[in-house]
RNA sequence: GUGGUUGUAGUUCAGUUGGUUAGAACGCCUGAUUGUGGUUCAGGAGGUCGUGGGUUCGAGUCCCAUCUUCCACCCCA
């Protein structure tokens, strides 16, 4: 038999269990918050049919597409003619499924399917993993888990209002202080489009924009200029990229530039009500920043659009999402109004770690470890394990008889605070001898106080 | 998809114009210490130099291909 060197496809990666504990904790404070405000969970297969997939996500996105081979003899239903023609017109022949590249499309499939046994609004989160055939580099990957929660099937404001709430309660559970919920609204880059005359460009408009942070306000200018935006527009736009201040004073100045731009003045008043919301509940340290000039690439929004930015650590956004009005209408279901966002696990991970904001409860896989000292004793050590099992206390023994070296060393490595020696001497008197694997302490006390201790942690 | 960049021990990296047996640090294992981890000391294991071709008397070093890594675009989380 041959050795092969090990190794992983392009893109992908594997979780320790140091980053798995570190990875679940950011996976439950968004999760529990998802469920704290009524949404429930959805799991989508890892493939999906390919006509279900294609033409979602552009010219683009279709490349990035990772497709399935049909299993079997996938060659079997091509000819000659087909190969001639290309791979475009071969690919349907020999593949029909492919992975899932975001949650969002196969949501929406999911609900054009069951939209007579769900009930609307209908409030779903979905935390799983997509994958897209990009290249990677830093920070991007061809798996990645996206964490998606969307409310569909009401254009009410409060979603808006709660989703800012939610955001908020995320970041505050994981330590995250410092951080802006940028807002913008699809209806205000109309009405700018409307305002500078360039009504039928939106979509160009957003994507210049969106790299204003990049490029700065000259390359945004160039930008535009080659995509023969006239120059009276770009002179009109100017105004725009300038708006500064406060929430109070960027909303002042764009209203007297929107004043007749009939569906800017709409957005304005829908980002107005969101806030009239959150002063309801009480929230006065939101973390919204308004930013006119917030874009977003995806085409798909059409309302409020927001996106989450540390200010510690110089990362894209660690959330993001928007309202959409015709998310289902591709599968026969037009008109349902829907508003969704994510989190970026792995960009919430970096800014985590580099902060040092992994509390240590989060690290901690197993508090105390019974040691194993001789068959002889082992009788008695499972004893001492099995009740602090039946305390709820995380433990586990020294599977086999060694040197106490060697287990002492093996809590350390493994990061366990506490270790029980239990040998002939603690058999014999019925004790326990505790450890503290920090303070280097230990005391000779009875099974039932050593619970007490251990149950703290 | 475009243009670069990287690969040598478990890890981070040295390795001279191509020239004997490819090194270091950390980590790992064993012992000093038969019931005590982190510190110290002594010893030890560990490499088809990413892979496949080529040039050469001779390749970790030069050339080609390929895979991988990271970066800038495009796009995006």
């Amino acid at each position: 038999m041959s050795m092969q060197k090990p190794g992983l496809p392009k893109g992908m990666r594997d979780f320790g269990p140091d980053k798995m504990a570190k990875r679940n904790f950011i996976f439950s404070a968004i999760r529990t918050t998802f469920e704290k405000f009524g949404y429930q969970p959805l799991e989508t297969p890892s493939m999906e049919n390919l006509s279900v997939l294609t033409g979602k996500y552009g010219d683009e996105g279709d490349q990035l597409l990772f497709k399935v081979l049909n299993s079997g003899d996938y060659l079997a239903k091509t000819s000659q003619d087909d190969y001639d023609a290309g791979s475009k017109q071969l690919l349907h022949k020999i593949s029909e499924k492919g992975l899932k590249y975001d949650l969002t499309v196969p949501f929406a499939r999911y609900v054009v399917m069951n939209r007579h046994e769900l009930t609307f609004p209908f409030k779903r989160y979905q935390i799983q993993p997509v994958w897209r055939a990009d290249r990677p580099q830093k920070g991007r990957y061809r798996e990645f888990y996206q964490c998606d929660a969307d409310v569909i099937g009401t254009n009410s404001l409060i979603c808006e209002m709660e989703i800012v709430l939610m955001i908020n309660e995320v970041f505050d559970k994981l330590g995250i202080e410092n951080y802006d919920i940028k807002v913008n609204n699809r209806k205000i880059l109309a009405g700018i489009t409307e305002a500078i005359g360039e009504a039928d460009k939106l979509s160009e408009l957003c994507t210049s924009i969106d790299k204003l942070d990049k490029i700065g306000k000259q390359g945004v200018i160039d930008e535009l200029g080659s995509r023969s935006f006239a120059s009276a527009a770009i002179n009109a736009l100017e105004p725009f990229l300038n708006i500064e201040g406060d929430n109070d004073q960027k909303l002042k100045t764009i209203k007297t530039l929107l004043a007749d731009a009939a569906s800017g003045l709409e957005g304005i008043s829908e980002f107005e009500e969101i806030l009239n919301y959150l002063a309801q509940f009480g929230i006065k340290n939101h973390h919204i920043a308004f930013d006119p000039m917030l874009a977003r690439g995806l085409s798909y929004y059409t309302g409020t659009i927001l996106e989450v930015k540390s200010n510690d650590v110089k990362i894209g956004s660690l959330s993001g999402g928007g309202r959409y009005d015709d998310l289902t209408g591709v599968f026969g279901m037009p008109g349902i109004s829907g508003i969704g966002f994510s989190f970026g696990v792995d960009r919430i991970y970096d800014v985590m770690d580099t902060l040092g904001l992994f509390p240590e409860e989060a690290i901690i896989s197993t508090t105390a470890l019974v040691t194993n000292f001789e068959r002889k004793t082992e009788p008695y050590a499972l004893k001492v394990l099995s009740e602090l099992r039946n305390a709820q206390i995380k433990s586990e023994i020294y599977p086999e008889p060694a040197k106490l070296k060697k287990q002492m060393n093996y809590a350390d490595k493994k990061n366990i605070p506490y270790v029980l020696l239990v040998g002939e001497d603690e058999m014999e008197s019925q004790l326990v001898t505790l450890k503290n694997m920090q303070t280097g302490q230990q005391t000779k006390i009875t099974i039932s106080e050593g619970i007490e201790i251990l149950a703290k942690h």
